[in-house]
RNA sequence: GCUGGCGUAGCUCAGCUGGUAGAGCAACGGUUUUGUAAACCGUAGGUCGCGGGUUCAAGUCCCGCCGCCAGCUCCA
C-alpha cells in the first residue's frame, strides 16, 4: 500500500499536514501528493486541495524525496567535517544521490567513512526539514554572508517570477525547491559509494568540483538487497565474461580496440551471418568499400569540418618525406556513408531501381577520448550492421516504417523485450537547410506516431547531417546504451550531387536513410553478453555441444558421435581429457556450452546419447538419431516473420 | 582530455610500517579409467605495467609516462 488517500475536506487549510498525520497517529509518511504535486508535510496547505495522498516508503516518489533529503544531510555532514568545502548542487538520481562540492584536497575513501558516520549521527537526531521562503535579494545576501558563492550564482539563474525557498535541517541551510522528508530519521540503509570529479554546471570549461555519490533506502534490508544486486551485476560484466569465456581481450598497444579470439570471432561472425539473412529477406544489397580515403572525401561530406576530432589521419612514409606531390592527406573512415555516396554516384539510377538499400560491414575507426572508452561498449574500432537506403521522397515514410518494424522483430529474436526510443533533433553544428531539417524531423515523428511508439525527444542531439531515432537498451548494471538508429539525411545526396532519373525523365535528388539495428557489433556483443550472462542461445554459442565420454573406453564411440554432429553442421567439441566425469561436466558448464552429450557403457551398447542441458537439466539418454535431430534444432538461428510489403 | 582509484605468474589474489617474490586454479609430465559442477603426485612459469629518482637496500617511498576501472564531458 504505497499511498493513503485522504479526503481533502479533512485537511485543515493554513496548517501543516504533519498535524493531521500526528493526530491520526499515521506512521511512515514520507511526503504528500497534493493535486499531483509532491509536497513535504511541514509546509502549510494554502487552499483546500482537490486530492491528497500521503506517500509511504514504497512509493516511487517517496524514494526520490528520501534520496534528495539524504543529499542535503550529506552536505550538512561535509560542512561540519570540512568547513572550507563550498556546497553547490545535490540532486536525487535514478539510482541514488550525489552532491558536488568545491573542496580542494578532495575527499579520500577514509573521508567518506567519516562523512557517512556523521550522517548516521544526524539521522539519529531526527531533525525536521523546514521550508522557508525569502525574497531574491535576501536570499542572495544570506548565501553571500555564508560564503556560499555557488548558491548565489544558482539564485541568479532562477527565473524572476519563481518563488525562492530554502530548507533547513539542524543548523544546515540549503537553497532548494523541495520537497523533503519530515525529518532525518527516515534514512536507514545508507552508503556513500564513491567520489568523482564533475564540472560545475556540466561544462568542462568550468571548475572541476568533487562529487560524492551515495545510495539510500528506507531500510537496511533494502540496502543489503541493492548491494547484492550490484554484486550480481559485476558477475555479468561483459569484460569479465569475455575473459572467462575466452571471447575477446585487449592490449595496451591497441587501446580501446578489442581482439576477438576464435570463440569471440565465431559469435561475432554469427551475428553478421544472421544479419545477412535478414538483408536477403528485406531487399538489402551488401557492398564492400575502402578503408582509407583521401581527406577530400571527408571535406566533401562535411566530416572534415564537423567530425575531424574523432577521425584518424593516416600518413605514409612517402607523404612525410620530401615528395610534396605525394603529400595527400588520407583518413581512415569513421563512417561508411561518404564512401557509399561515391559508390552510388558511379552509375546512373532509375526511379525503378529505388530504394537502393546498401549494406556494409566495413570497419570503422573513431578516435574517442581516453576517458570515455570502456570494454566493448565504447571502442575506437568497430563495425556496424550499417546500411544506407537511397530512396525517393515518396518512399521515405514506408522505408522508415519498414525499418521500425524490423527493429521490433530483431530485438525480440534475441530475447530483448524492452527498449527505449529517442528522437534526436538538430544540433548546433550541422549542415543542410532549415526546410530539410524540419521535414526530416517531422517524418520521424510521424513514423513513430503511426506505430504508436512512445519516445523521448533529445533536443539538439542529432547527427550533424540529420535528425535521428535512437533505440536504447539497458545493460546489466542499468546503464543505457544506444544500439539501433535511423537517420534522415538530405545533406549528403546534395553534397555528392546524387541523382536518379524519375518517371518523367528528369533528374531528381534521392534522400538517404542511415540505419543500423545492432548499432556497432562490438557494443551489441558486449551488451548482449551481459544480457544473457554468457549463456548464448544455441545458434550463437561458440561451442554448441560437448561430447563427454565417461571413461577412456568410450572414446571411439564419442569420436564417432562428434563426427556425426560436425557433419550436421553443429559446432561440437570432444573432451577426452584424463578427468572424471564430474570434472568434465564442470568444465563444459563453466564454458557455458548449451549441451553436454555424455556417453558411457550403456550409451555405447545401445547407440544412445545422454543429453545434459547447460544448468543441469538431464534430458535422458536418447537414441543417437533422435539426439542429433534435437541438437540440430536447438542450434538453429531464429527466423523472422514475413516482411510486410517489400 | 579532466577528477579519483588501481596495475604482482595465463586467471583469481597474498605480500604489515622498505630487507632482493608466494598460494589456488590453468599449463606441462606421470599415476588413476572414472556416470552428471573440481581424483592424486610432480614439474615449469614472474624485467612485480614502463622509465627515472631517493636509499646500503624499492613490489613496497617520490616523479613522469602507459594501460585499466568509476565518474565528468562526449558518443555507435
Amino acid at each position: 500500500m504505497p499511498v493513503i488517500e485522504v479526503s481533502p475536506s479533512e485537511i485543515p487549510v493554513g496548517k501543516a499536514l504533519w498535524e493531521y498525520i500526528k493526530a491520526k497517529d499515521l506512521k511512515q509518511i514520507v511526503a504528500a501528493r497534493v493535486d499531483d504535486q509532491i509536497v513535504d508535510v511541514h509546509t502549510p496547505i494554502k487552499a483546500t486541495p482537490k486530492s491528497v495522498q500521503l506517500l509511504q516508503p514504497d512509493d516511487k516518489d517517496a524514494l526520490m524525496v528520501l534520496r534528495h533529503s539524504t543529499a542535503h544531510v550529506m552536505a550538512e555532514a561535509v560542512k561540519k567535517l570540512f568547513p572550507k568545502a563550498q556546497v553547490t548542487i545535490g540532486p536525487a538520481t535514478d539510482s541514488g544521490f550525489y552532491y558536488d562540492y568545491d573542496y580542494e584536497p578532495g575527499f579520500s575513501p577514509e573521508d567518506l567513512e567519516k562523512i557517512e558516520a556523521m550522517m548516521r549521527t544526524i539521522a539519529q537526531t531526527r531533525a525536521p526539514f523546514r521550508r522557508f521562503t525569502m525574497s531574491r535579494d535576501e536570499m542572495k545576501k544570506m548565501f553571500a554572508d555564508m560564503g556560499e558563492h555557488f548558491k548565489v550564482e544558482i539564485v541568479d539563474g532562477i527565473p524572476a517570477n519563481d518563488e525562492l525557498s530554502y530548507y533547513k535541517q539542524g543548523e544546515f541551510v540549503d537553497l532548494c525547491r523541495g520537497p523533503h522528508l519530515p525529518h532525518t530519521g527516515y534514512m536507514k540503509g545508507l552508503k556513500l559509494t564513491h567520489t568523482a570529479g564533475a564540472y560545475w554546471r556540466g561544462d568542462e570549461k568550468n571548475k572541476m568540483l568533487r562529487r560524492i555519490y551515495g545510495v539510500v533506502f528506507f531500510s537496511e534490508a533494502e540496502l543489503k538487497k541493492h548491494l547484492e544486486q550490484q554484486e550480481e551485476a559485476k558477475k555479468r560484466d561483459h569484460r569479465k565474461l569475455g575473459k572467462e569465456l575466452e571471447l575477446f581481450g585487449f592490449h595496451p598497444w591497441a587501446p580501446a580496440s578489442p581482439f576477438f579470439m576464435p570463440k569471440g570471432a565465431l559469435v561475432y561472425n554469427q551475428l553478421i551471418e544472421y544479419m545477412r539473412g535478414v538483408y536477403e529477406q528485406r531487399g538489402y544489397q551488401e557492398v564492400i568499400t575502402p578503408q582509407i580515403f583521401d581527406a577530400e572525401l571527408f571535406k566533401r561530406s562535411g566530416h572534415y569540418d564537423n567530425y575531424r576530432d574523432n577521425m584518424y589521419f593516416a600518413s605514409t612514409h612517402a607523404s612525410t618525406e620530401t615528395d610534396e606531390q605525394d603529400a595527400r592527406e588520407f583518413s581512415s573512415k569513421p563512417m561508411n556513408c561518404p564512401g557509399h555516396c561515391l559508390l552510388y554516384g558511379m552509375h546512373k539510377h532509375s526511379y525503378r531501381a529505388l530504394p537502393y538499400r546498401m549494406a556494409d560491414f566495413g570497419r570503422l575507426h573513431r578516435y574517442e577520448r581516453s576517458g570515455v572508452t570502456a570494454g566493448l561498449t565504447r571502442v575506437r574500432t568497430f563495425c556496424q550492421d550499417d546500411a544506407h537506403i537511397f530512396c525517393t521522397m515518396g518512399q521515405m515514410q514506408s522505408e522508415m516504417l519498414a525499418f521500425i518494424d524490423l527493429v521490433g522483430e530483431v530485438y525480440p529474436a534475441f530475447g530483448i523485450s524492452e527498449w527505449e526510443v529517442k528522437l534526436a533533433t538538430r544540433p548546433e553544428k550541422s549542415i543542410g537547410s532549415d526546410e530539410a531539417w524540419t521535414l526530416a524531423e517531422k517524418s520521424l515523428h510521424d513514423a513513430l506516431n503511426q506505430r504508436a511508439i512512445k519516445y523521448e525527444v533529445l533536443k539538439g542531439e542529432g547527427a550533424f547531417y540529420g535528425p535521428k531515432i535512437e533505440f536504447h537498451i539497458k545493460d546489466a548494471i542499468g546503464r543505457s546504451w544506444q544500439l539501433g538508429t535511423l537517420q534522415v539525411d538530405f545533406a549528403l545526396p546534395e553534397r555528392f550531387d546524387l541523382t536518379y532519373v524519375d518517371s518523367d525523365n528528369t533528374e531528381k535528388r534521392p534522400l538517404m536513410l542511415h540505419r543500423a539495428i545492432f548499432g556497432s557489433l562490438e557494443r551489441f556483443f558486449g551488451v548482449y553478453l551481459e544480457h544473457t550472462g554468457g549463456n548464448f542461445p544455441g545458434f550463437l554459442a561458440p561451442e554448441q555441444v560437448r561430447v563427454i565420454p565417461v571413461s577412456g573406453d568410450q572414446n571411439p564411440y564419442a569420436q564417432e558421435v562428434l563426427e556425426i554432429l560436425l557433419n550436421q553442421g553443429i559446432r561440437a567439441g570432444l573432451d577426452i581429457s584424463n578427468e572424471k566425469l564430474g570434472a568434465k561436466i564442470r568444465d563444459a558448464q563453466l564454458m557455458k556450452v548449451p549441451y553436454a552429450g555424455v556417453v558411457g557403457k550403456k550409451e555405447v551398447s545401445e547407440r544412445r546419447l545422454a543429453i545434459r542441458k547447460r544448468g543441469g537439466e538431464d534430458l535422458g539418454a536418447l537414441p543417437l538419431e533422435e539426439a542429433v535431430a534435437f541438437l540440430v534444432k536447438e542450434s538453429a538461428a531464429p527466423k523472422l516473420g514475413t516482411p510486410k510489403g517489400v
